[in-house]
DNA sequence: AATTTTTAAGATAAAATACTCCTTTATGCA
DNA sequence: TGCATAAAGGAGTATTTTATCTTAAAAATT
């Protein structure tokens, strides 16, 4: 059960070193946020672009460039992440994908799985990006392999 | 979030199929299911040939031949069937994706995520194919688009 | 202005998933 | 026995996702 895409997984990691192993520099460096976390240079800055695109970071270039967060972590909920990564439609899919289910008509699992999809919507809607960064600080979680 | 494959979800659709639409004659055709539920013949003969090997169903061939089950629906449990199909890691994963995560080293998420597991994994180890081809009649829920 | 460092963007390649086709084998029926 | 039917099995194609490469453009340093 892939919960969440391999790119959503990257930018994911990504924003969380930034917030957890990175120091107080506003620019992180993408080169070497890839090697760090060993993801391919290319398709990370493809990941970050989209954030950037998304107004979630900003970039800048040059020497000393890099992304940055255009949001502070502490108002990155990780329901705008997801979305941002994974597409809006991310909490809206029948678990059998079963067609023409919805409110409307509703499957057999309907119910049972919009009550685990709320609980997961609604820890995701309340949980930050910083929230994140400082459980990985305190429980000592390694995000570098 | 797909949360199961097209062959799972086409595999799981045409099981619900024979439990809740097809009446009492034993084989139920394969080509005939496919025209009706609107899936590929030659994919969903995949599917089904997969769950034959498995143990789930018997085959028969020649006029009047298709798919039956081997073990009455009633004692094929969700659990079973989804590992069949999506594969036995199916409920193993992290849900952000992190490497390395797991018991030893938890991710910040990761009790969390094991809380929604473990009620989707018992909700699943309780209800039988019979069960959902029950609700499905019940709330006349059309699994034929 | 030239050089360096970095993002931006698009094209291409590899891998995984989804889907198709064709031949073989088993079965029923005339 | 011969023909039609239906699944099994193996190989092949297409599409999507994941990953890489290549070139261009922007910004800072010298």
């Amino acid at each position: 059960m892939r919960v969440i895409s391999k790119a959503g997984e990257y930018g994911l990691r990504a924003l969380l070193y930034m917030v957890s192993e990175n120091g107080e520099q506003e620019y992180v460096n993408i080169r070497d946020m890839s090697e760090k976390l060993d993801i391919s240079f290319h398709f990370l800055t493809k990941i970050l672009q989209n954030l950037t695109q998304k107004g979630l970071l900003r970039s800048y270039r040059g020497p000393n460039g890099g992304v940055a967060f255009l949001i502070p972590p502490e108002s990155i909920y990780l329901t705008d992440l997801i979305k941002a990564l994974e597409g809006d439609d991310f909490f809206d899919k029948c678990l059998l994908g079963l067609p023409g289910c919805g409110e409307a008509q509703p499957c057999p699992m309907h119910n049972f799985w919009k009550e685990i999809k709320d609980k997961l919507k609604s820890e995701f809607a309340h949980t930050t990006l910083a929230d994140l960064g400082q459980a990985i600080r305190k429980q000592r979680f390694r995000l570098i392999p």
